[in-house]
RNA sequence: GGCCCCAUCGUCUAACGGUUAGGACAUCGGCCUCUCACGUCGGUAAUACGGGUUCAAAUCCCGUUGGGGUCACCA
């Protein structure tokens, strides 16, 4: 059997079925081609794989390709872009599957098959109760049959010719050597009985007429590499190299499924990352070094990313989403964000909910600097930048009720004199004035500090007291600082 | 259950026959300190188990156990 050269440009692909959302997971598996593909100077073809004609939706399409362009996982060929393989949509490319599928049958490699669903159904329920859902093959029926027997008119499915003997191998290029007994095969099902590709056959199909050269896919699809393997050779085509990636799994160990994972308070759709104001670059990040690893580094740009990545490199086995590990994965690369760029980023998130700040607004940048080393997403540091551009900050009921005792509330009102009576009004000349009349009331700062940060904040944990003041400004400061004072018991 | 795959700190991983088994996140403690963070210094923590092969095994082989994947006219 001939192979592919591995002298040509790589061609790889991401193949997702619309049927949701971008799984992170199927981020992971788009990252590790793309990067192969933008490394190597190969190219990066998107197909969408419609033929679950129940499942699949326009607007699923849609979010997957926007998380793509929101990645940044530009494709050099599919929806969009075109190329020359197109239409990468496979319901448009149905005329080619029922070809290649007629060419199998008419060379004796595969066979219509008139069983029919019903049929099916009526052998499985006769089977003992402990093989009705693991232990069902199709029993070959129309396996030998003539032509001359052929139901015309009749629907029918075309279903391959399984080799009941030998064994199927091939070389990952992250698994090595795998090999499995042709007898674990059933006569799979290539064409369904509308003419829809089934998942192995339409992926052939394509990867055949695309030239993809390198299949990079999850470890679940293992167990389809042979069937698919024995396609390409009775298709006379080239077999590509595979790269199984092992699975992304839960934090106890379990398949991602939405649902499981909302739970455990992890994002699945690559949707929900974005509109919680994680940087695209972090996320690829921490999706990359999960299975994969360049010696010690942990921190990564896009451009190193690139540089270093290799399937050499990549794990086997499983890994569980570390929710703590992604999230200063996060804070990492926002950090590395300039005040401008940081303070850009975050107005949106503010938008969200409901606070509307101009990027010219004087008291951005400043606000920004103070919260920087305490928010690990941009929704987190929406949520600390509210207190400073609302009238009133929501007052936490709470940390009120512990920290406005009747005599924090006289010493706030002297404060507030103090601070209305200074000439300047910066972080030094605030700090130096409050530590001031803290020395002349034998005060310690303890005493007063959360009184103050309640009262200019709301809460009991914000930026330094000093900080927050001159940011806040004279104004805003002293008149929440009485407000404060003023509030009932 | 059949078939396939996997196995180093709690988690992500380094090691490609010879290391005091390294790093990061998390965690614990010190420092910093007006809170929460950040920063900084230090600590705890792993080769699943049992047999081989070898002068030498986390690394190679076999078995056990555990985990995952998959058994559709889904992908």
């Amino acid at each position: 059997m001939h192979r592919r050269s591995t002298m040509e440009k790589p061609r790889v692909r991401f193949a997702p079925s619309p049927t949701g959302y971008l799984h992170i997971g199927g981020a992971r598996t788009a990252l590790f081609n793309w990067l192969w593909a933008r490394k190597t100077g190969g190219t990066f073809v998107l197909r969408i794989e419609d033929t679950d004609q129940a499942r699949s939706t326009d607007a699923s399409t849609q979010v997957i390709i926007d998380s793509l362009r929101w990645l940044g996982l530009d494709w050099d060929e599919g929806p969009g872009v075109g190329g020359p393989h197109g239409p990468y949509f496979q319901m448009q490319r149905l005329d080619l599957y029922r070809a290649h599928a007629d060419r199998l049958v008419a060379e004796g490699k595969a066979y219509r098959c008139y069983t029919t669903r019903e049929e099916l159904e009526a052998m499985k329920a006769k089977l003992p109760e402990g093989k009705k859902r693991d232990g069902f093959v199709y029993p070959r029926i129309w396996r030998d049959r003539p032509q001359s027997d052929w139901l015309e008119g009749q629907p029918y499915v075309v279903r391959f010719k399984s080799p009941s003997d030998g064994a199927t191998e091939f070389d990952d290029k992250v698994f090595g050597t795998i090999r499995s007994p042709n007898a674990s095969l059933d006569d799979f099902v290539l064409l369904r009985s509308d003419g829809v590709p089934l998942y192995n056959f339409g992926a052939v199909v394509d990867d055949v007429t695309m030239g993809i050269t390198l299949v990079g896919r999850g470890s679940d699809h293992i167990i389809n590499t042979p069937k698919q393997i024995l396609l390409y050779r009775a298709l006379g085509a080239p077999v590509p190299e595979f790269a199984h990636l092992p699975m992304m799994l839960t934090p106890d160990g379990k398949k991602m499924s939405k649902r499981l994972a909302d739970q455990q308070g992890i994002d699945v759709p690559v949707e929900v990352y974005r509109d919680k104001g994680w940087l695209p670059d972090a996320l690829l990040n921490y999706i990359a070094r999960f299975g994969w690893s360049s010696g010690d580094q942990e921190i990564f740009t896009r451009d190193e990313l690139v540089a270093h990545f290799d399937w050499d490199h990549c794990g086997k086995d499983d890994g569980r989403y570390d929710k703590k590990k992604s999230l200063w994965v996060s804070f990492e690369h926002l950090r590395k964000l300039d005040d401008d760029a940081y303070a850009a980023a975050v107005i949106p998130f503010l938008a969200a909910s409901g606070i509307n700040v101009a990027p010219s607004d004087p008291r951005l940048i400043p606000a920004v600097r103070t919260i920087r080393p305490r928010a690990q997403r941009l929704c987190d540091a929406a949520e600390m930048l509210a207190f400073y551009f609302v009238d009133a900050p929501v007052m936490d009921a709470a940390v009120v009720a512990k920290f406005l005792t009747a005599d924090a509330k006289a010493q706030l009102a002297e404060v507030a004199a103090v601070l209305d009576a200074l000439p300047a009004f910066d972080e030094a000349s605030v700090g130096a004035a409050f530590e001031g009349w803290l020395a002349a009331r034998s005060l310690e700062i303890k005493t007063v500090a959360q009184p103050a940060r309640v009262a200019l904040t709301g809460k009991g944990a914000s930026p330094g007291l000093f900080e927050v003041m001159a940011v806040l400004g004279r104004e805003v400061t002293v008149r929440r600082l009485r407000a404060a004072a003023d509030v009932a018991a």
